[in-house]
DNA sequence: AAGACCTACGAAAACGTTTGCGTGTTGATA
DNA sequence: TATCAACACGCAAACGTTTTCGTAGGTCTT
C-alpha cells in the first residue's frame, strides 16, 4: 500500500482532514466511536506523519548538519557518533557534510543544507578555509538566524558555540611526560603553522620545554606538510622522518602531532635500528585504532572526540530550541587525556 | 536579516508572490525591468528557496539515508564516502542512521527517517538483525513504496536492490595466494557463522584448501565471538589467538576475516616468539589504515569500500528518479582485490 | 418553552513553493 | 474606431500538517 495521509483517510472513512488530525492526537474533541475507528484505520495501513510537511509547518526540520573535512578519520568518526547520540535522543536526525578539506566543497554544502533542511550546524573546518582566512559562508548562515557550533578547529575571529579540545595542554602533558620519563632531546613532528591545531600542539611543546628548563633547539622540530598525514604520501612521510632521524642521533623521544606521524616515527625508527621505547620514546594525538593496536602500543593523547560530539549537539539543540538571542555564546573546552602506553614506557 | 522569503519579497517590492518566483527563474512571463529588480533584490538579500516547501511540493526530499551499523569502522566510512560524493554530485544529501548492531535501534531509525524526510535508503543491516531474521521494517518500507539498496551483508530473503562483496572470492584468492607462497598448515580466524560475511569467507577458505588438495583440520579454524573485534575486547582477543597458536605450533599462515582479528594475530604472533612473514605469513580482510601501517605491512583483501558506496547511490538514485516498478533489481558484486604486502611476503 | 451550554465535528488559514490559467492594459491592425 | 494579439502580471490550487474558530444538533435548566 502506498504512503497514507489525513487525506486520503479522511476520505476513505467520511470525515474531514481535521477530525483525522485530532483523533490520531486522542482528541477528547473527538466522540469515542470516530476516534477509535480511525485510530484503527490508520494503524492498519501503517499511517504516519508526513515529516516534511510537519517541518514546513513548524518551521523546524528537527535535523542538524554537520560538516567535517573528512570521513574517512577517526576522530572525526568519534564525534559524528557523539553527536549522532545525542541527536537522536532528543529526536533530531543528523545530516552529514564533507568538504574534504575544500573550501568550495565546505561552502557548497552549507548553502545546499541551509535552505531550511536543518536547524543548524556543527562544523569543523576545512584547511583550505583555514588557509584562506575567508569565513563568509559562516558569517551569513549566522545572519540569517541558524545557530552554527564550532568544533576542534577555532576559529577566533568567529563568534559562537564552540567546542575545542586544549591543544596546548594535552600537549604539554605529553611532553612533560616524555621529560618525566628521563628523556633530554625530545623532538616534534608537526604541521605547517596555518593548520592551527597543530601550532597549539607546538606551543604546547615549546612550554612543556620551558617548563622543564630545557632550551628549543630548531633542529629537534621538523614541520610537514599537512597532507602528509594521507595514505598516499606515506612514503614521502616516512622519508621525511627518516631524514630527521638521521640528522637528530641523539634525539631520545619523540612527540608528534597527530597518529599518522606518531606511527610512521615509530617506524622509522624501528627500521634505523632502534628500538621504541628503550632507545626511542613516542607520544601521538588521538586516540585511534592504530595507537591501540601498534607495536608497541602507542601512548597518545585522547581527545575524547564522543564526549565532544556529544556537547557540540548539546549546545547546537539548547540554542536552536531556546532562540534566546541574549544567550551569551559558550566555548566548552574538553579536556584532553594522556594514555600511556608501551611506546613511551621507561 | 532572518531569512528571505517569496512572500516577503514579494510585499516588499509590492508584487505578487508569483510574479516573483517567475521573475527568480528568468521566466519570459515577467517583464525586464521587474525581473531585473527582483533579482537584484533576492540576491541582495541573499534569497535561497526553502528546501522544505520544495520537498512537500516536489514530493521528493532530494535526500538519501544510509544506515550502518557502526561508523567509527573504516570500511564503512569509506562507503560513506562513496555514497556521499555520488549523492552531492546528483542533488542528494546524506542522512546518516547509526544502528550500533541494534536491531531496535535500526527500526527505530527506519521508522523515523521513513517519513518524507528521505527518498530512499542504502543499508547494511546489524548483526542482532542477522541473528534475528526478522525484516519486517524492511518489508514494510519497501511496500510503502520507498526503495532501499542493501550493501555488504546480504539478505537472500529480501528482494531489492544490493551491492555485495564477493565474499568467498576475496577469501579463496587470499587463502590461495598463501598456498602459492609455500604455505603447508593456514589456519583461519573467523566469526560466529550467523554473521554471512564471516561465514562466507570461511567459504572461500575452504574452497581454496579444497583447491590446493589440503585436508581441513578443525584444530585450524578459530571461531570468535563477533564482538571480539572491539577494542574494549582486545585482551580477550589477544588471549584466544595465542591460546590457538599454542594449540598449532605448525601453522605457518593465517587468514583472518577482518583487519582486527589480522592485526592481533600479527601481534600474537609476534609475542610468541615468532616473525612475521618468516615463520608465519597473515592476510588480513579489508583495507584500511591499521593494514597500511602496521610492521610489517599487512597483506589484505581490500573490499573498496567507496566503489561500493558509490555503487550503491548510483542504484537508488536511479530507482528514486524512474520510478519504474518493472524494473528487475540488480546485485551487482563489487570485486575484492588482494593487496600483497610484507606480512605475507616469501 | 426558550435560552444556555455541551458535544462532535468541519472550515480555513498557515508554512513556502511552483505553475496553469485568467485578466487587464497596451499597441497594432482592419 | 472596434477587434485582437501580445505582454505583464495576479489568482488559486496543490503538497500534508496542525490548530483556531465556527456551528450544527442535542441536552439541560428554569
Amino acid at each position: 500500500m502506498p504512503k497514507m495521509t489525513l487525506k486520503k483517510i479522511a476520505s476513505e472513512l467520511e470525515v474531514s482532514i481535521s477530525t483525522v488530525s485530532k483523533a490520531l492526537k486522542d482528541s477528547h474533541e473527538i466522540g469515542e466511536e470516530t476516534r477509535k475507528k480511525i485510530q484503527a484505520f490508520a494503524a492498519l495501513y501503517n499511517y504516519k506523519p508526513n515529516n516534511i510537511a510537519l517541518s514546513l509547518k513548524n518551521q523546524r526540520a528537527h535535523t542538524i548538519g554537520i560538516i567535517i573535512p573528512e570521513i574517512v578519520h577517526h576522530f572525526f568518526t568519534t564525534v559524528i557518533q557523539g553527536v549522532e547520540q545525542e541527536a537522536n535522543a532528543r529526536g533530531y536526525n543528523v545530516v552529514i557534510g564533507l568538504s574534504d578539506e575544500s573550501f568550495a566543497k565546505e561552502v557548497h554544502n552549507m548553502d545546499t543544507l541551509a535552505n531550511g533542511s536543518i536547524d543548524g550546524f556543527i562544523i569543523s573546518v576545512a584547511k583550505e578555509t583555514l588557509l584562506k582566512k575567508d569565513y563568509h559562508h559562516l558569517r551569513e548562515t549566522m545572519n540569517q538566524g541558524m545557530p552554527i557550533v564550532i568544533f576542534d578547529r577555532d576559529l577566533p575571529d568567529i563568534d559562537t558555540d564552540k567546542v575545542v579540545v586544549d591543544d596546548v595542554r594535552g600537549a604539554r602533558t605529553a611532553v612533560s611526560y616524555l621529560v618525566d620519563q628521563g628523556c633530554k632531546r625530545i623532538g616534534i613532528i608537526t604541521t605547517n603553522d596555518h593548520v592551527n591545531v597543530g601550532k597549539l600542539r607546538y606551543m604546547g611543546y615549546q612550554k612543556a620545554l620551558n617548563d622543564a628548563q630545557f632550551t628549543e633547539d630548531p633542529k629537534l622540530i621538523l614541520k610537514l606538510d599537512d597532507d602528509m598525514d594521507s595514505v598516499s604520501r606515506s612514503e614521502d612521510l616516512g622519508a621525511a622522518i627518516s631524514n630527521y632521524l638521521e640528522d637528530n642521533s641523539d634525539l631520545d623521544a619523540i612527540f608528534a602531532v597527530n597518529e599518522i606521524f606518531a606511527i610512521a616515527a615509530m617506524n622509522a625508527v624501528k627500521q634505523s635500528g632502534k628500538q621504541v621505547p628503550e632507545d626511542v620514546k613516542v607520544v601521538g594525538f588521538t586516540d585511534g585504532l592504530l595507537s591501540k593496536y601498534a607495536q608497541p602500543p602507542l601512548a597518545t593523547v585522547s581527545q575524547h572526540g564522543h564526549e565532544m560530539g556529544k556537547r557540540a549537539a548539546q549546545l547546537l539543540i539548547n540554542r536552536i530550541e531556546n532562540d534566546d538571542p541574549d544567550d551569551a555564546y559558550q566555548t566548552l573546552v574538553v579536556q584532553t587525556e594522556l594514555i600511556p602506553r608501551a611506546s613511551a614506557a621507561k
